[in-house]
DNA sequence: TATCCCTGTCATCAAACTGTAACCATAAAT
DNA sequence: ATTTATGGTTACAGTTTGATGACAGGGATA
Protein backbone atom coordinates (compact mmCIF):
# COMPACT_ATOMS: atom_id res chain seq x y z
CA UNK A 1 0.00 0.00 0.00
CA UNK A 2 2.53 2.25 1.18
CA UNK A 3 4.34 2.76 -2.17
CA UNK A 4 7.27 5.71 -2.84
CA UNK A 5 5.69 8.23 -4.98
CA UNK A 6 7.66 11.49 -6.22
CA UNK A 7 6.06 14.65 -7.08
CA UNK A 8 8.08 17.00 -9.38
CA UNK A 9 5.73 20.15 -10.01
CA UNK A 10 6.74 23.48 -9.93
CA UNK A 11 3.30 25.17 -9.17
CA UNK A 12 3.64 24.53 -5.04
CA UNK A 13 -0.12 24.67 -5.04
CA UNK A 14 -0.55 21.72 -7.00
CA UNK A 15 2.14 19.97 -6.10
CA UNK A 16 0.72 20.27 -2.24
CA UNK A 17 -2.63 19.11 -3.11
CA UNK A 18 -1.11 16.40 -5.17
CA UNK A 19 0.76 15.16 -1.97
CA UNK A 20 -2.19 15.69 -0.09
CA UNK A 21 -4.20 13.41 -1.89
CA UNK A 22 -1.61 10.92 -2.34
CA UNK A 23 -0.42 11.04 1.26
CA UNK A 24 -4.41 10.69 3.02
CA UNK A 25 -4.21 7.54 0.14
CA UNK A 26 -1.31 6.11 1.95
CA UNK A 27 1.44 6.81 0.02
CA UNK A 28 4.58 8.22 1.16
CA UNK A 29 5.20 11.21 -0.61
CA UNK A 30 8.08 12.98 -1.79
CA UNK A 31 8.19 16.88 -3.59
CA UNK A 32 10.17 18.12 -6.00
CA UNK A 33 9.69 21.45 -7.34
CA UNK A 34 12.51 21.26 -10.45
CA UNK A 35 14.57 18.58 -12.53
CA UNK A 36 17.32 19.36 -9.84
CA UNK A 37 15.75 18.40 -6.71
CA UNK A 38 14.01 15.28 -8.43
CA UNK A 39 17.54 14.24 -9.35
CA UNK A 40 18.62 14.77 -5.78
CA UNK A 41 15.60 12.83 -4.87
CA UNK A 42 16.30 9.89 -7.06
CA UNK A 43 20.37 9.66 -6.21
CA UNK A 44 18.97 8.89 -2.80
CA UNK A 45 16.20 6.40 -2.81
CA UNK A 46 14.31 6.15 -5.86
CA UNK A 47 10.69 6.10 -5.74
CA UNK A 48 8.46 3.79 -7.00
CA UNK A 49 6.47 5.85 -9.17
CA UNK A 50 6.72 9.39 -10.44
CA UNK A 51 3.84 11.93 -10.97
CA UNK A 52 6.06 14.36 -13.21
CA UNK A 53 4.59 17.77 -14.53
CA UNK A 54 5.40 18.38 -18.39
CA UNK A 55 6.32 22.19 -17.69
CA UNK A 56 9.18 22.83 -15.39
CA UNK A 57 11.58 25.51 -15.56
CA UNK A 58 15.06 24.48 -16.61
CA UNK A 59 14.74 20.87 -17.71
CA UNK A 60 11.34 20.51 -18.95
CA UNK A 61 9.04 17.36 -17.59
CA UNK A 62 9.37 15.33 -20.70
CA UNK A 63 13.00 15.94 -21.07
CA UNK A 64 14.15 14.60 -17.18
CA UNK A 65 11.69 11.79 -18.35
CA UNK A 66 13.82 10.53 -21.25
CA UNK A 67 17.12 11.65 -19.09
CA UNK A 68 15.60 8.98 -16.75
CA UNK A 69 14.37 6.11 -19.05
CA UNK A 70 18.40 6.28 -20.42
CA UNK A 71 19.68 5.93 -17.01
CA UNK A 72 19.49 2.00 -16.75
CA UNK A 73 19.06 2.46 -12.82
CA UNK A 74 16.27 4.52 -13.10
CA UNK A 75 14.44 2.96 -16.33
CA UNK A 76 12.25 0.64 -14.67
CA UNK A 77 10.33 3.46 -12.53
CA UNK A 78 7.11 4.36 -13.92
CA UNK A 79 6.22 8.22 -14.98
CA UNK A 80 2.77 9.77 -15.09
CA UNK A 81 3.05 12.78 -16.80
CA UNK A 82 1.09 15.98 -15.71
CA UNK A 83 -0.13 18.07 -18.47
CA UNK A 84 -2.22 21.08 -18.36
CA UNK A 85 -5.65 21.57 -20.33
CA UNK A 86 -4.62 22.09 -24.10
CA UNK A 87 -1.54 20.67 -24.02
CA UNK A 88 -3.25 17.26 -24.97
CA UNK A 89 -2.26 17.08 -28.19
CA UNK A 90 0.98 16.66 -26.73
CA UNK A 91 0.23 13.13 -25.26
CA UNK A 92 1.63 11.14 -27.92
CA UNK A 93 4.82 13.09 -27.43
CA UNK A 94 4.82 12.47 -23.98
CA UNK A 95 4.32 8.34 -23.77
CA UNK A 96 6.89 8.11 -26.95
CA UNK A 97 9.51 9.72 -24.48
CA UNK A 98 8.68 6.76 -21.93
CA UNK A 99 5.77 7.88 -19.84
CA UNK A 100 3.03 5.02 -18.78
CA UNK A 101 0.57 7.39 -18.54
CA UNK A 102 -0.67 11.29 -18.84
CA UNK A 103 -3.44 12.89 -16.29
CA UNK A 104 -4.55 16.28 -17.33
CA UNK A 105 -4.97 19.44 -14.89
CA UNK A 106 -7.02 19.88 -13.02
CA UNK A 107 -7.81 15.83 -12.05
CA UNK A 108 -10.10 14.10 -10.00
CA UNK A 109 -8.48 12.14 -7.12
CA UNK A 110 -9.97 9.76 -8.08
CA UNK A 111 -8.76 9.33 -11.58
CA UNK A 112 -5.18 10.06 -10.35
CA UNK A 113 -5.19 7.32 -7.81
CA UNK A 114 -6.74 5.03 -9.98
CA UNK A 115 -4.43 5.30 -12.76
CA UNK A 116 -1.69 5.10 -10.11
CA UNK A 117 -3.02 2.15 -8.59
CA UNK A 118 -3.26 0.52 -12.41
CA UNK A 119 0.18 1.03 -13.03
CA UNK A 120 1.49 0.44 -9.36
CA UNK A 121 0.00 -3.34 -9.41
CA UNK A 122 0.95 -3.69 -12.71
CA UNK A 123 4.89 -2.69 -12.07
CA UNK A 124 5.24 -3.34 -8.58
CA UNK A 125 2.81 -6.19 -7.03
CA UNK A 126 4.87 -6.36 -4.24
CA UNK A 127 5.66 -2.72 -2.51
CA UNK A 128 7.68 -3.06 0.66
CA UNK A 129 5.25 -1.32 3.42
CA UNK A 130 5.94 -0.45 7.23
CA UNK A 131 5.28 -3.18 10.04
CA UNK A 132 3.18 -1.72 12.59
CA UNK A 133 2.12 -2.69 16.09
CA UNK A 134 0.82 -1.79 19.28
CA UNK A 135 0.93 -3.37 23.01
CA UNK A 136 2.50 -6.84 21.32
CA UNK A 137 -0.19 -7.03 18.21
CA UNK A 138 1.49 -6.54 15.05
CA UNK A 139 0.35 -6.07 11.37
CA UNK A 140 3.13 -6.80 9.30
CA UNK A 141 1.96 -5.38 5.64
CA UNK A 142 4.32 -7.02 3.21
CA UNK A 143 3.66 -10.49 4.38
CA UNK A 144 0.45 -9.87 4.94
CA UNK A 145 0.18 -11.58 8.56
CA UNK A 146 -0.93 -10.35 11.71
CA UNK A 147 0.19 -11.64 15.47
CA UNK A 148 -0.04 -11.03 18.79
CA UNK A 149 3.34 -11.75 20.84
CA UNK A 150 4.65 -13.97 18.31
CA UNK A 151 1.91 -16.14 17.37
CA UNK A 152 -0.52 -15.65 14.32
CA UNK A 153 -3.38 -14.73 14.36
CA UNK A 154 -5.52 -15.39 11.30
CA UNK A 155 -7.53 -12.92 9.55
CA UNK A 156 -10.02 -12.40 6.45
CA UNK A 157 -8.68 -9.60 4.03
CA UNK A 158 -11.53 -6.79 5.08
CA UNK A 159 -10.57 -7.79 8.86
CA UNK A 160 -6.97 -7.21 7.96
CA UNK A 161 -7.63 -4.45 6.09
CA UNK A 162 -9.74 -2.76 9.04
CA UNK A 163 -7.04 -3.86 11.41
CA UNK A 164 -4.02 -1.97 8.96
CA UNK A 165 -6.28 1.02 8.80
CA UNK A 166 -6.92 1.18 12.64
CA UNK A 167 -3.26 0.38 13.66
CA UNK A 168 -2.61 3.10 11.08
CA UNK A 169 -5.31 5.50 12.74
CA UNK A 170 -4.95 4.64 16.69
CA UNK A 171 -7.09 6.91 18.46
CA UNK A 172 -9.35 8.79 16.71
CA UNK A 173 -13.23 7.96 16.47
CA UNK A 174 -14.22 6.74 13.23
CA UNK A 175 -17.77 6.85 11.79
CA UNK A 176 -19.24 3.72 10.42
CA UNK A 177 -19.01 6.06 7.28
CA UNK A 178 -15.86 7.04 7.29
CA UNK A 179 -14.25 3.60 7.68
CA UNK A 180 -16.80 2.47 4.49
CA UNK A 181 -14.92 5.51 2.81
CA UNK A 182 -11.44 4.99 4.40
CA UNK A 183 -11.19 0.66 4.53
CA UNK A 184 -13.80 -0.31 1.82
CA UNK A 185 -13.00 2.18 -0.97
CA UNK A 186 -15.29 5.80 -1.67
CA UNK A 187 -18.44 5.56 -3.51
CA UNK A 188 -18.91 2.19 -2.35
CA UNK A 189 -22.52 1.29 -1.71
CA UNK A 190 -22.82 -1.12 1.31
CA UNK A 191 -25.24 -0.73 4.33
CA UNK A 192 -23.52 0.42 7.22
CA UNK A 193 -24.21 -2.29 9.36
CA UNK A 194 -21.99 -4.17 7.64
CA UNK A 195 -18.87 -2.37 9.27
CA UNK A 196 -20.52 -3.51 12.82
CA UNK A 197 -20.15 -6.77 11.34
CA UNK A 198 -16.37 -7.03 10.23
CA UNK A 199 -15.70 -4.89 13.82
CA UNK A 200 -17.39 -8.09 14.97
CA UNK A 201 -15.60 -11.03 12.82
CA UNK A 202 -11.92 -8.49 13.71
CA UNK A 203 -13.11 -8.48 17.99
CA UNK A 204 -13.71 -12.33 17.42
CA UNK A 205 -10.77 -13.16 15.99
CA UNK A 206 -7.95 -11.16 18.57
CA UNK A 207 -10.41 -12.31 21.47
CA UNK A 208 -8.32 -15.53 21.75
CA UNK A 209 -5.00 -13.12 22.68
CA UNK A 210 -6.81 -11.16 24.67
CA UNK A 211 -6.73 -7.90 22.30
CA UNK A 212 -10.16 -6.94 21.84
CA UNK A 213 -10.93 -4.15 23.77
CA UNK A 214 -8.41 -2.36 21.44
CA UNK A 215 -11.34 -2.30 18.90
CA UNK A 216 -13.71 0.28 21.18
CA UNK A 217 -17.25 1.18 20.68
CA UNK A 218 -17.43 4.93 20.54
CA UNK A 219 -21.78 5.08 20.77
CA UNK A 220 -23.65 7.61 18.82
CA UNK A 221 -20.35 7.98 16.85
CA UNK A 222 -18.58 4.94 15.20
CA UNK A 223 -15.85 3.24 16.16
CA UNK A 224 -12.20 3.39 17.89
CA UNK A 225 -8.89 1.93 17.98
CA UNK A 226 -6.29 2.57 20.67
CA UNK A 227 -4.14 0.71 22.75
CA UNK A 228 -3.85 0.21 26.90
CA UNK A 229 -2.76 4.05 27.42
CA UNK A 230 -5.51 6.63 26.27
CA UNK A 231 -5.25 7.40 22.85
CA UNK B 1 -20.54 16.81 15.23
CA UNK B 2 -17.69 18.48 12.52
CA UNK B 3 -18.73 20.90 9.80
CA UNK B 4 -20.78 20.43 7.24
CA UNK B 5 -19.29 22.48 3.83
CA UNK B 6 -21.11 22.89 1.27
CA UNK B 7 -18.85 23.23 -2.66
CA UNK B 8 -20.58 24.87 -5.16
CA UNK B 9 -18.33 24.89 -8.51
CA UNK B 10 -19.34 23.84 -11.49
CA UNK B 11 -15.59 22.19 -12.83
CA UNK B 12 -16.11 18.82 -11.77
CA UNK B 13 -12.32 17.95 -11.39
CA UNK B 14 -11.93 20.81 -8.59
CA UNK B 15 -15.11 20.19 -6.84
CA UNK B 16 -13.92 16.37 -6.41
CA UNK B 17 -10.84 17.22 -5.43
CA UNK B 18 -11.93 19.53 -3.00
CA UNK B 19 -14.32 17.40 -1.99
CA UNK B 20 -11.96 14.84 -1.42
CA UNK B 21 -9.52 17.08 0.78
CA UNK B 22 -12.10 18.39 2.84
CA UNK B 23 -13.99 14.67 3.67
CA UNK B 24 -9.99 13.29 4.30
CA UNK B 25 -10.03 16.31 6.67
CA UNK B 26 -13.28 14.79 8.30
CA UNK B 27 -15.41 17.43 7.04
CA UNK B 28 -19.11 16.46 5.84
CA UNK B 29 -19.16 17.69 1.99
CA UNK B 30 -22.10 18.63 0.42
CA UNK B 31 -21.77 19.55 -3.64
CA UNK B 32 -23.33 21.62 -6.10
CA UNK B 33 -22.61 22.64 -9.45
CA UNK B 34 -24.59 25.27 -9.71
CA UNK B 35 -26.60 27.67 -7.86
CA UNK B 36 -29.71 25.60 -8.29
CA UNK B 37 -28.48 22.75 -6.30
CA UNK B 38 -27.00 25.20 -4.02
CA UNK B 39 -30.11 26.35 -3.23
CA UNK B 40 -31.65 22.59 -2.94
CA UNK B 41 -29.09 22.30 -0.12
CA UNK B 42 -29.84 25.20 1.25
CA UNK B 43 -33.22 24.68 1.14
CA UNK B 44 -33.11 20.90 3.42
CA UNK B 45 -29.94 21.35 6.14
CA UNK B 46 -27.75 24.28 5.69
CA UNK B 47 -24.21 23.80 5.93
CA UNK B 48 -21.71 25.39 8.78
CA UNK B 49 -19.28 27.10 5.37
CA UNK B 50 -19.67 27.21 1.95
CA UNK B 51 -16.61 27.05 -0.91
CA UNK B 52 -17.88 29.02 -3.47
CA UNK B 53 -16.93 29.80 -7.30
CA UNK B 54 -16.75 33.00 -8.80
CA UNK B 55 -17.44 31.90 -11.71
CA UNK B 56 -20.44 29.47 -12.37
CA UNK B 57 -22.68 28.57 -15.66
CA UNK B 58 -26.22 30.86 -14.79
CA UNK B 59 -26.14 32.96 -11.65
CA UNK B 60 -22.67 33.67 -10.62
CA UNK B 61 -20.98 32.41 -7.52
CA UNK B 62 -20.84 36.45 -6.36
CA UNK B 63 -24.69 36.70 -6.89
CA UNK B 64 -25.35 33.41 -5.43
CA UNK B 65 -23.61 34.90 -2.46
CA UNK B 66 -25.73 37.96 -2.12
CA UNK B 67 -28.93 36.34 -2.62
CA UNK B 68 -27.56 34.53 0.27
CA UNK B 69 -26.29 37.71 2.33
CA UNK B 70 -29.90 38.88 1.57
CA UNK B 71 -32.22 36.03 3.25
CA UNK B 72 -31.88 35.52 7.19
CA UNK B 73 -32.26 31.91 7.02
CA UNK B 74 -28.67 32.04 5.35
CA UNK B 75 -26.56 34.98 5.89
CA UNK B 76 -24.84 34.27 8.94
CA UNK B 77 -23.15 30.99 6.61
CA UNK B 78 -19.72 32.23 6.05
CA UNK B 79 -18.79 31.99 2.49
CA UNK B 80 -15.40 31.78 1.14
CA UNK B 81 -15.00 32.61 -2.73
CA UNK B 82 -12.72 30.23 -5.24
CA UNK B 83 -10.91 32.84 -7.62
CA UNK B 84 -9.18 31.77 -10.72
CA UNK B 85 -5.59 33.75 -11.03
CA UNK B 86 -5.63 36.92 -12.80
CA UNK B 87 -9.47 37.32 -11.07
CA UNK B 88 -7.27 38.53 -7.87
CA UNK B 89 -8.07 42.25 -8.92
CA UNK B 90 -12.07 41.36 -7.78
CA UNK B 91 -11.08 40.06 -4.84
CA UNK B 92 -12.75 43.10 -3.35
CA UNK B 93 -15.92 42.97 -5.09
CA UNK B 94 -15.76 39.39 -3.30
CA UNK B 95 -15.40 40.73 -0.28
CA UNK B 96 -17.72 43.63 -0.32
CA UNK B 97 -20.61 41.12 -1.18
CA UNK B 98 -20.38 39.51 2.18
CA UNK B 99 -17.77 36.72 1.34
CA UNK B 100 -15.54 35.97 4.39
CA UNK B 101 -12.74 35.11 2.35
CA UNK B 102 -10.97 34.00 -0.42
CA UNK B 103 -8.91 31.41 -2.25
CA UNK B 104 -6.73 31.84 -5.21
CA UNK B 105 -7.22 28.61 -7.18
CA UNK B 106 -4.92 26.60 -7.51
CA UNK B 107 -4.95 26.02 -4.53
CA UNK B 108 -2.81 23.95 -2.04
CA UNK B 109 -5.03 22.02 0.89
CA UNK B 110 -2.76 23.47 3.94
CA UNK B 111 -4.31 26.76 2.21
CA UNK B 112 -7.66 26.07 2.26
CA UNK B 113 -7.90 24.08 5.10
CA UNK B 114 -6.13 26.86 7.18
CA UNK B 115 -9.03 29.49 5.83
CA UNK B 116 -11.93 27.14 6.55
CA UNK B 117 -10.27 26.16 9.93
CA UNK B 118 -9.96 30.26 11.00
CA UNK B 119 -13.32 31.24 10.09
CA UNK B 120 -15.09 27.93 11.80
CA UNK B 121 -13.26 29.01 14.86
CA UNK B 122 -14.42 32.47 15.06
CA UNK B 123 -18.12 31.18 13.38
CA UNK B 124 -18.64 28.25 15.35
CA UNK B 125 -15.72 27.10 17.74
CA UNK B 126 -17.83 23.75 18.91
CA UNK B 127 -17.18 22.07 15.13
CA UNK B 128 -14.15 22.11 15.26
CA UNK B 129 -12.06 19.24 16.06
CA UNK B 130 -9.62 21.27 18.51
CA UNK B 131 -9.00 20.13 21.75
CA UNK B 132 -9.93 21.82 24.42
CA UNK B 133 -9.46 21.94 28.15
CA UNK B 134 -9.98 23.85 31.08
CA UNK B 135 -8.48 23.60 34.22
CA UNK B 136 -7.38 19.52 33.78
CA UNK B 137 -10.91 18.80 32.38
CA UNK B 138 -9.98 17.84 28.85
CA UNK B 139 -12.19 16.84 25.86
CA UNK B 140 -10.64 15.83 22.48
CA UNK B 141 -13.34 15.87 20.19
CA UNK B 142 -11.48 13.91 18.02
CA UNK B 143 -10.64 10.44 19.85
CA UNK B 144 -14.03 11.49 21.40
CA UNK B 145 -12.59 11.77 25.00
CA UNK B 146 -13.07 13.35 28.21
CA UNK B 147 -10.49 12.87 30.87
CA UNK B 148 -9.95 14.87 34.38
CA UNK B 149 -5.72 14.98 34.86
CA UNK B 150 -5.71 11.73 32.50
CA UNK B 151 -8.22 9.69 34.04
CA UNK B 152 -11.10 9.14 31.34
CA UNK B 153 -14.52 10.22 32.53
CA UNK B 154 -17.42 8.38 30.93
CA UNK B 155 -20.27 10.56 29.03
CA UNK B 156 -23.56 9.80 27.47
CA UNK B 157 -23.88 11.57 23.49
CA UNK B 158 -25.64 14.42 24.94
CA UNK B 159 -23.72 15.03 28.31
CA UNK B 160 -20.79 15.33 25.34
CA UNK B 161 -22.32 17.37 23.36
CA UNK B 162 -23.51 19.54 26.79
CA UNK B 163 -19.81 19.39 27.97
CA UNK B 164 -18.30 20.29 24.47
CA UNK B 165 -20.39 23.07 23.92
CA UNK B 166 -20.00 24.23 27.56
CA UNK B 167 -15.81 24.21 27.21
CA UNK B 168 -15.95 26.29 23.93
CA UNK B 169 -18.46 28.57 25.26
CA UNK B 170 -16.84 29.53 28.89
CA UNK B 171 -18.36 32.33 31.08
CA UNK B 172 -21.18 33.11 29.17
CA UNK B 173 -24.97 32.35 30.54
CA UNK B 174 -26.94 30.26 28.50
CA UNK B 175 -31.13 30.16 29.14
CA UNK B 176 -32.59 26.73 28.83
CA UNK B 177 -34.22 27.65 25.86
CA UNK B 178 -30.28 28.60 23.74
CA UNK B 179 -28.96 25.60 25.44
CA UNK B 180 -31.64 23.47 23.58
CA UNK B 181 -31.00 25.33 20.04
CA UNK B 182 -27.35 25.15 20.55
CA UNK B 183 -27.00 21.47 21.66
CA UNK B 184 -30.00 19.66 20.48
CA UNK B 185 -30.48 21.56 17.23
CA UNK B 186 -32.89 24.01 15.59
CA UNK B 187 -36.30 22.94 15.45
CA UNK B 188 -36.42 20.71 18.71
CA UNK B 189 -39.39 20.39 20.55
CA UNK B 190 -37.90 19.67 23.84
CA UNK B 191 -39.25 20.49 27.38
CA UNK B 192 -36.99 22.99 28.88
CA UNK B 193 -36.75 21.14 31.65
CA UNK B 194 -35.10 18.25 30.36
CA UNK B 195 -32.22 20.80 30.21
CA UNK B 196 -32.04 20.53 34.03
CA UNK B 197 -32.43 16.75 33.38
CA UNK B 198 -29.09 16.38 31.15
CA UNK B 199 -27.13 19.21 33.38
CA UNK B 200 -27.67 17.01 36.69
CA UNK B 201 -26.39 13.97 34.60
CA UNK B 202 -23.34 15.93 33.53
CA UNK B 203 -22.69 16.94 37.11
CA UNK B 204 -23.08 13.04 38.14
CA UNK B 205 -20.38 12.35 35.87
CA UNK B 206 -17.98 15.05 36.73
CA UNK B 207 -18.29 14.46 40.67
CA UNK B 208 -15.82 11.90 41.51
CA UNK B 209 -13.52 14.09 39.80
CA UNK B 210 -14.22 16.86 42.00
CA UNK B 211 -14.89 19.07 38.82
CA UNK B 212 -18.88 19.45 38.88
CA UNK B 213 -18.82 23.14 40.47
CA UNK B 214 -17.59 23.95 36.74
CA UNK B 215 -21.22 23.66 35.84
CA UNK B 216 -22.97 26.45 37.44
CA UNK B 217 -26.61 27.54 37.67
CA UNK B 218 -27.87 31.26 37.57
CA UNK B 219 -31.14 31.51 39.02
CA UNK B 220 -33.94 33.09 36.91
CA UNK B 221 -31.87 32.83 33.84
CA UNK B 222 -29.88 29.84 32.50
CA UNK B 223 -26.51 27.69 32.76
CA UNK B 224 -23.07 28.69 33.04
CA UNK B 225 -19.92 26.75 32.02
CA UNK B 226 -16.67 28.17 34.08
CA UNK B 227 -13.26 27.11 35.40
CA UNK B 228 -12.16 27.88 38.89
CA UNK B 229 -11.96 31.67 38.31
CA UNK B 230 -14.61 33.12 38.03
CA UNK B 231 -15.85 33.42 34.86
C1' DT C 1 -18.51 -29.08 -11.04
C1' DA C 2 -18.24 -29.25 -6.17
C1' DT C 3 -16.28 -27.11 -2.28
C1' DC C 4 -14.58 -23.64 0.57
C1' DC C 5 -14.08 -19.11 2.16
C1' DC C 6 -15.49 -14.50 2.26
C1' DT C 7 -18.92 -10.93 2.15
C1' DG C 8 -22.96 -8.23 2.79
C1' DT C 9 -27.59 -8.19 4.70
C1' DC C 10 -31.16 -9.20 8.02
C1' DA C 11 -33.54 -10.38 12.18
C1' DT C 12 -33.27 -10.57 16.89
C1' DC C 13 -31.67 -9.53 21.50
C1' DA C 14 -29.58 -6.69 25.02
C1' DA C 15 -27.96 -2.53 26.63
C1' DA C 16 -27.68 2.37 26.76
C1' DC C 17 -29.75 6.75 26.28
C1' DT C 18 -33.55 10.07 26.32
C1' DG C 19 -37.34 12.87 27.56
C1' DT C 20 -41.01 13.46 30.89
C1' DA C 21 -43.27 13.82 34.95
C1' DA C 22 -43.54 13.64 39.77
C1' DC C 23 -41.65 14.88 43.92
C1' DC C 24 -38.19 17.21 46.91
C1' DA C 25 -35.25 21.23 48.26
C1' DT C 26 -34.13 25.76 48.43
C1' DA C 27 -34.22 30.58 47.56
C1' DA C 28 -37.02 34.68 46.95
C1' DA C 29 -41.23 37.25 48.04
C1' DT C 30 -45.00 38.65 50.85
C1' DA D 1 -43.50 32.28 58.76
C1' DT D 2 -45.82 31.10 54.80
C1' DT D 3 -46.21 31.09 50.15
C1' DT D 4 -44.37 30.84 45.67
C1' DA D 5 -41.13 30.20 42.16
C1' DT D 6 -37.24 27.93 40.53
C1' DG D 7 -34.05 24.38 40.32
C1' DG D 8 -32.48 19.47 41.89
C1' DT D 9 -33.23 14.67 41.79
C1' DT D 10 -35.10 10.35 40.78
C1' DA D 11 -37.83 6.83 38.54
C1' DC D 12 -39.52 5.05 34.41
C1' DA D 13 -41.01 3.74 29.90
C1' DG D 14 -40.11 4.35 25.05
C1' DT D 15 -36.72 4.64 21.73
C1' DT D 16 -32.34 4.19 19.73
C1' DT D 17 -28.21 1.90 19.03
C1' DG D 18 -24.98 -1.81 18.99
C1' DA D 19 -23.91 -6.92 19.35
C1' DT D 20 -24.51 -11.21 17.59
C1' DG D 21 -25.70 -15.26 14.92
C1' DA D 22 -27.65 -17.07 10.77
C1' DC D 23 -27.82 -17.19 5.82
C1' DA D 24 -27.37 -16.92 0.85
C1' DG D 25 -24.75 -15.35 -3.12
C1' DG D 26 -20.10 -14.80 -5.29
C1' DG D 27 -15.70 -16.10 -6.56
C1' DA D 28 -11.77 -18.69 -6.31
C1' DT D 29 -9.84 -23.23 -6.16
C1' DA D 30 -9.18 -27.99 -6.61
Amino acid sequence: MSARILVVEDEPAIREMTAFVLSQTGYTVLQAEDAAEARAHLANTPPDLILMDWMLPGTSGIELTRELKRDSVTEDIPVIMLTARGEEDDKVRGLECGAEDYVTKPFSPRELLARIKVILRRIAPHITDELVEVDGLMLNPSSHRVSVDGTEVELGPTEFRLLHFFLTHRGKVYSRSRLLDRVWGTNVFIEERTVDVHIRRLRKALEPYGVDGMVQTVRGVGYRFSGQAAG
